[in-house]
DNA sequence: TTGTAAGCGTTATCAA
DNA sequence: TTGATAACGCTTACAA
């Protein structure tokens, strides 16, 4: 009892062959409308509910979907799951998820978890560490489908979907420049991350246009603990020549440099200006509140969603073609960027 | 190739049978070393991965478990999340994950589509919105080991972690009074939930204990729209008799009621006080600061899935009896708290 | 120590 | 329109 009732024993109480009932529950035209409805009345009275594990075996397909994501703690990566998870569940997905906490062997560990179609397809966003990709290369040779989105892997034909970081991290220094800051840094995770490289030559080309020159020290990297972000960017705020504006390409190295400020004299917007990368919802309840850069992360769940669907349902029709698809950002001026 | 290989074609490729090389792989006592290493290097070589799904169907187990929470979007459940993950995936389970939105209709969807032993077991924290019960029990006739936490379910015997709830109110309460607060409110989601009523209890204890009557209007009950709530709080805020002190019981409210303040002349924490059960990292760098109960999430989820492993692994050994296991929280008191 | 065969619960092919 | 049978890939009695 505790398991449910198969569809031979559904079949027997019926008096009919267990191909006959499997027919009638998948609604097949070669079933009477009469067999159909008997079938059905007594499949719910019964409560069948058919093995989803024998299905996958008979039908080569799980109607799973796998997410990998660096954080679950951070409201981007949260949202673009919700939109997965909207689309997805419509059409009668589940949803796998794994968080790899930035950590590069998690990620292959996962990944080779993967390697056996537990999923029919995944989607990801890269860790800050991965470099080697072979371990992803492997997944696209055996024809699992994958797409990116955010932090997208460029060896990897595939389709991805990131927003504008170039043009973002762009307009996010020109707002610097144009509210006075002279000496401006950029605070990133590392330096391998897709996202970091887009979002460091918009900045680098802000500095260009405007005409100042960037100083190498500017460009910070920092790494994955908190306590040693904020440490070095306390150092980088109270050096001789400290900056005067910071553009982050993530939110946690907003939130470092808060910390940081509070280890100083400084204050922000007064001494130093701040515009970040961000999908924080208390972003404008902060002291003081926190000019962001954010990302359609519902969006970009949505929209990989819908892609997948489309490329499971229709498997020869729609392909997984190299194409990187841009979803904007919305810059939001708020209190740390202010001129007073 | 794009599938893999099979066990069968592994072992034709050895010229084994195929069940010895199933037994070869699964280290069976039965098999000869020199085998052993012959079938592990071929299948290294090949690189051969188990179909999941034949392996469920046969053992009737899929090492997966259902997680159900009611947002993706909060730190708290975030955290749960993560200490679930970190343990189950060191006994090789993997987690499907689901969010209810906190709309009933969506969890008992869930619910219904997880009938079908999908998953081994089910983590759930209920829907602000679930009051009749019977699509979780239901469940739990089915056998299908469930356990909750947080926010639980007293109608069905299992086993549930929760935090401090009681107790944590009652101190968060006795802090306000401590403070200089006469007129305290409360704030909640929905009054069928566990943690309401319990935080709730505290909240009206402390205030006994004081001497100070509980205001029947004080207890405030919010609703899931955002807006909305700010615009009743606003209104409370406003009006002759308005608190000085707030007990929110879930973070969201006391975030409306940050943005609430806004919309008033009061200052916090002059005019008004505000604690709140909180797990958002960056209480500390609103403006104010905001003092914070924090709920031992990571733990909550680490102990839940220790709980479960035990359960699915020694079957007959360890059941899930009615057992409710409490797991202290933790206050911070910040400026929003302060006297000054 | 290894091999043979049955069976888990479906669906698809073929036959009636 | 329905039924018998095989097959998906694995594990486990039972046999050798």
């Amino acid at each position: 009892m505790s398991n449910g009732i198969s569809l031979k024993e559904l079949a027997a109480e019926l008096n009919l062959a267990p191909s006959t009932v499997s027919r009638a529950l998948n609604d097949s035209y070669e079933i009477s409308e009469a067999t159909k409805k008997k079938v059905v009345s007594m499949a719910e009275k019964l409560n069948y509910q058919p093995n989803p594990f024998a299905r996958s075996l008979r039908e080569n397909k799980s109607k799973t979907i796998a997410v990998i994501i660096p954080e679950r703690i951070n409201n981007f990566f949260a949202q673009v799951m919700d939109g997965i998870e909207e689309v997805t569940h419509e059409h009668g997905f589940h949803l796998l998820v794994y968080s790899t906490h930035e950590d590069v062997e998690k990620e292959k560990k996962i990944v080779s978890l993967l390697q056996n179609r537990r999923a029919d397809a995944i989607v990801m966003s890269v860790s800050s560490q991965t470099s080697d990709v072979s371990h992803l290369t492997k997944l696209y040779e055996r024809e699992l489908p994958i797409i990116f989105f955010d932090r997208i892997c460029s060896e990897i034909p595939t389709t991805k979907f990131i927003t504008n970081d170039y043009e973002s991290a762009f307009q996010g220094t020109k707002h610097l420049i144009q509210q006075g800051c002279k000496k401006i840094a950029f605070l990133m995770l590392s330096k391998e991350l897709s996202i970091t490289k887009e979002r460091h030559r918009g900045y680098l080309d802000a500095l260009n246009e405007a005409g100042l020159a960037p100083e190498p020290t500017f460009s910070m990297h920092c790494c994955l603990n908190e306590e040693e972000n904020i440490q070095s960017i306390t150092q980088l705020l109270k050096s001789q020549n400290r900056p005067d504006g910071i553009l982050s390409s993530v939110e946690k190295l907003a939130i470092a440099t808060y910390h940081a400020v509070r280890k100083t004299d400084l204050r922000i917007p007064d001494d130093l200006k701040i515009i970040t990368f961000s999908n924080m919802s208390s972003a404008g309840l902060l002291s003081p509140s926190l000019s962001t850069i954010t990302q359609p992360a519902l969006t970009i769940g949505q929209e990989c969603a819908k892609l997948l669907i489309k490329k499971l349902t229709k498997p020869k029709h729609t392909d997984l073609i190299d194409q990187t698809i841009v979803i904007p950002s919305q810059i939001t001026i708020r209190e740390s960027t202010l001129v007073r």
